[in-house]
DNA sequence: ACCTGAACACCGTTCAAGT
DNA sequence: ACCTGAACACCGTTCAAGT
């Protein structure tokens, strides 16, 4: 009886913030966006729904930080997050890396394309962006990048690999090669049958539309906006790696 | 007996699906994002909602039809849509044109920021991804990308846009010179306050960060991407424009 | 400090009924 | 064919009350 007060936190387990957006992530993973309510969080959670505002301020703070930490693992499980530049084509290496850790977990992930692009466009300076730039900003200065460049730089390739990403196509079905093969067939069909007059261009594409791979023409993406940077930036022996 | 039926439209004014999707676009622009609801509709035209849902399906088709609306304007506006290719430098100025124009619709529009992403997203190749892929892709035929590569350069070319687009910032405010200046000021300081640790890279480009300009860094990032387009495929006389 | 749960003000959408 | 407007099933969020 004495144990009572004590224990009384010892319910079925504590409720925390960090459970929360936990469960945030897990029913968006499993029952897709727009099946995260604040009624189904308390469901799974058995609380009520003032229990939920006791944590969180509101829904946006809470898919914010949702995003922000299945941004932050993808991010983490590259090869090197701050690892020395060892070889002259690392940095490279590492911006393709990072770039293809994101596109994997929106994969994974298929809500975060939707979350990516909403926190960059309504919190632009948030952590999730603001992660984003860190990882891709560090190879861009090993890269040789002229200091004044690097903002400029750095933001043209997240905002590349950003508007890439939300584009990978989560073809409505459960994502199996059928479904996309279908969904691309019918796709391209729909191309061909554009008015000459007005879509001359998607007409002539309808074909490499349907056979095109969403991950294999992010990484030619990549390597473009990279091609453009060392054309522009040539990497001259003025970064200490340069000895013999 | 026969002018009863034909007059029977005449009433205050005939609702037309064009005629929701303007108030759409209007109350957008006026109250902003979140403001547009089924409500605030039938309170702006004078009819119940039974009457909007007779013309549309849902409000994310509304959604889509207005965005697509302003996209199509911003798209026309361009100085010559189909305009046969005159002199050399031609393609890329076009292309820039047609990146501009979507980056200031973007500026009139706030809203568009989060509704092309969303677009690009939910909906990637419906009407308005299809129109930008048009608009951009002309030019890189003309620019003499081998045709195998049509498809991935306009693609890199779009996402870079939009990715860009999506964050052009709106600081909240109105809009105005100083409410920008205190934006970026606070930003800029708050990247400073950072863990050295965490995030080095972005602690040292905060001065950039106060500094920039967002249309003239845009405009870097597509001479950028547009560098790589070039470097990769250089302009070899194979195109008919060539003699002289 | 942390949680409960009823209540509030709002959504998008439907549908029988009218003209 | 086109429109009305009440009604439905849902939201996110608040807040007095409990422990």
């Amino acid at each position: 009886m004495a144990v009572r007060t004590r224990q009384s936190q010892r319910r079925r387990q504590v409720l925390t913030r960090e459970r929360i957006v936990e469960t945030a992530v897990e029913l968006l993973d499993t029952v897709g966006e727009g099946a995260l309510t604040v009624r189904a969080l308390t469901g799974r959670l058995a609380t009520g729904p003032g229990a939920i505002y006791w944590h969180i301020g509101n829904m946006d703070e809470l898919l914010e930080a949702a995003t922000d930490a299945v941004v932050a693992t993808a991010l983490a499980t590259q090869p090197a997050g701050r690892a020395e530049v060892t070889e002259a084509g690392a940095p490279q290496d590492e911006i393709r890396a990072v770039a293809l850790g994101l596109f994997d977990a929106v994969t994974e992930h298929p809500w975060l394309a939707t979350q990516l692009a909403v926190q960059l466009t309504r919190n632009p300076w948030g952590p999730v962006t603001l992660r984003i730039f860190e990882s891709i900003g560090r190879p861009v200065r090993a890269l040789g990048v002229p200091r004044g460049d690097w903002f400029a730089t750095t933001s043209t390739l997240v905002h590349y690999i950003l508007g890439a990403t939300a584009q990978t196509s989560q073809s409505s079905g459960d994502g199996s090669e059928t479904d996309r093969a279908e969904f691309l067939d019918t796709a391209s069909r729909a191309w061909q049958d554009l008015d000459p007059d007005d879509y001359p261009f998607i007409r002539a594409i309808a074909g490499q539309m349907r056979e095109h791979d969403d991950r294999e023409q992010f990484r030619t993406g990549v390597d473009l906006v990279l091609t453009g940077i060392t054309t522009l930036h040539p990497p001259t022996a003025s970064r200490p790696p340069a000895p013999e």
